[in-house]
DNA sequence: AAGACAGGCAACCGCCAGTAG
DNA sequence: GCTACTGGCGGTTGCCTGTCT
């Protein structure tokens, strides 16, 4: 089973038997299509780079914004940010996420976790970005640092999953006052 | 010029939920 | 009710590239 990057006759392979077949059937799709690829591997690449409708290129401010007023009441469910802006996936907002906004905000004196202000001396600022450049190396020197609540992250108090609460997360968007009603992505939201 | 370092992003991993048998 | 299978999700990793020293 091949890994890594995926070259441009596999991504030939896959789109032409898509476009062919259709998608779905993940498991079985790789061997049909001649891929020596696991199903998820294919699902991943044409959901995240191959499918006609995925938007390539730079964020706007405007889909920076929204994604900001998004992460603000769904906190990091990435997909359900992504369907609300087109041609986004989740993967290019959950990277673009961490690797600009959480910066850009910790920048602005925001907690990018709760959308709080952090303390305000430029000192404990200075103090967060700098936590927050060496993060990644100490996640790579000690796996376990900051995992404790991974597993248990889907244990939500409220549920996202129909109509009526797409409506009300609508509604939430465009209500310029928004800011001043809307619960914390931590805090109970009552089903729609 | 070249090695070290940091940032960005594509891809992988592990877990969970839904569903068919 | 249970088990196995599948798709989907979020967190994390590792490679590539640009910048710095």
């Amino acid at each position: 089973m091949k890994k890594g990057p995926w070259t441009r006759e596999e991504d030939e392979l896959l789109s032409r038997y898509i476009s062919r077949e259709g998608e779905g059937r993940w498991q079985t799709l790789p061997k049909k299509a001649g891929l020596l690829r696991c199903g998820k591997s294919c699902r991943l690449r044409w959901m995240n780079y191959l499918r006609p409708n995925v938007k390539r290129g730079n964020i706007s401010a405007d889909e920076e914004d929204l994604i900001v007023r998004l992460h603000r009441l769904l906190g990091n469910r990435w997909s359900l940010i992504a369907g609300r802006i087109p041609g986004r996936t989740d993967n290019e907002i959950k990277n673009y996420w961490n690797t600009h906004l959480t910066k850009k905000l910790i920048g602005e004196g925001i907690d990018p976790k709760t959308h709080k202000p952090l303390c305000s001396s430029s000192s404990a600022i200075s103090e967060n970005i700098s936590h927050l450049n060496s993060a990644r190396t100490n996640d790579q020197m000690n796996h376990t640092c900051g995992n404790e609540d991974k597993s248990k992250d889907h244990t939500d108090s409220y549920y996202i999953s129909d109509d009526g609460f797409s409506s009300f997360l609508d509604s939430l968007i465009n209500d310029e006052m928004c800011n001043e009603h809307i619960p914390m992505c931590n805090e109970h939201i009552p089903t729609a």
